[in-house]
DNA sequence: GGTGGCATGTAAAAAGTTACATGATTTA
DNA sequence: TAAATCATGTAACTTTTTACATGCCACC
């Protein structure tokens, strides 16, 4: 593959940590930290990919060991090349969207179930989105959000789409519940 | 592993191909199609990866050849053991819901971008968002949705959410585009 | 006789998950 | 001094994507 190629191609676990290494630099450590508590539900990643990942980033000079410290702790910080990379990512690569939705597979199959499984399902799907849609509004209500780093002023506009989207879901399987019943 | 455990793992392509052939029995060209047409914005999927995982079903003995045709064609047949393994994952296996989104990802580092570039990044997530919002209504109205068929019936209610959630990431869209100018 | 659609497969690479593995430092 | 936390890594496996590969059959 050539290089003009390889800057195609997608690869957003790295995106998201050169985008969290462009606010302060950081160890792997504290890069898993922030993907299990801020990115948790936007881009999951494991502590096995986190690391590989940030040896690729430092090996293709996206990233560089700025500091070390104990216990072998690495601090990376953000090349110029990287933070390149990060700004043609979010203006020249076209998002790829939400895609593959085991739930909603299951919507197609309902069929296959009793009446009565079918409702169960959606009943467990609505209480299950309400029960996220609270979490979503308790950090809501709990974060400080005007504390003007920029983390945070966008972090804010992610929970949103959060919070309508779990809402929309929660109308969604109520709706669907009543079309159970009344389903011609 | 053993093979309880092995009832256990993920792998919603091998259901998405089972719920199907609960329908009726295909071959993989008419699957593929399918999985193109009809569940390409729930469960993308593509010609290598569904040749090789009937191949797996049939050795695993969910799905069996009930009929060979012109050109090599092998249609298969759900057995009982598959629609037992389909029911199972319908009502014991809790759905893992969407996770991973790269739109909302660059969200959270528009900071990184100029006040211009993050406007022109979010008016083109809503005039995406409008536009397959369009081409779902579209659907909503072409489709006769009364035929009586169980993929029909159930479609219709997923389809319905995939209209809620375009409306509600266009509004979003719409919502961050007035915050983006009056952040504080 | 050529084109388009039907039909199935393999190979290689990328991306993600789970489990295994090790050790240092801080704090109670 | 024991437990919790900090800190990084490897190995095996699964899932998904992209590209390559082949050939039959119906229709014009």
């Amino acid at each position: 593959m050539s290089m003009l190629e390889a800057t195609l191609i997608h690869m957003s676990l790295r995106h998201g940590i050169l985008g969290l290494l462009a606010e302060q630099p950081a160890s792997g450590y504290d890069l898993l930290s922030t993907f299990h508590e801020t990115l948790v539900n936007v881009w999951p990643a494991t502590q096995s990919q986190l690391y590989g990942e940030l040896n690729k980033l430092a090996k293709d000079g996206l990233i560089e060991v700025s500091a070390t410290g104990a216990r072998g702790r690495k601090e990376y910080t953000l090349t110029e090349a990287g933070a390149a990379e990060l700004h043609r990512w979010m203006v020249d690569v076209e998002p790829v969207g939400v895609a593959r939705n085991d739930m909603l597979l299951r919507v197609f199959f309902l069929g296959r179930l009793s009446r009565s499984e079918a409702r169960t399902f959606l009943e467990q799907e609505r209480d299950g989105t309400e029960k996220h849609e609270r979490q979503l509004q308790a950090i809501e209500e709990s974060v400080d959000w005007d504390m003007g780093e920029d983390l945070a002023t966008y972090g804010r506009i992610a929970l949103e789409w959060g919070l309508r989207f779990t809402r929309m879901q929660r109308e969604w399987a109520e709706w669907a519940l009543e079309r159970l019943d009344a389903p011609r």
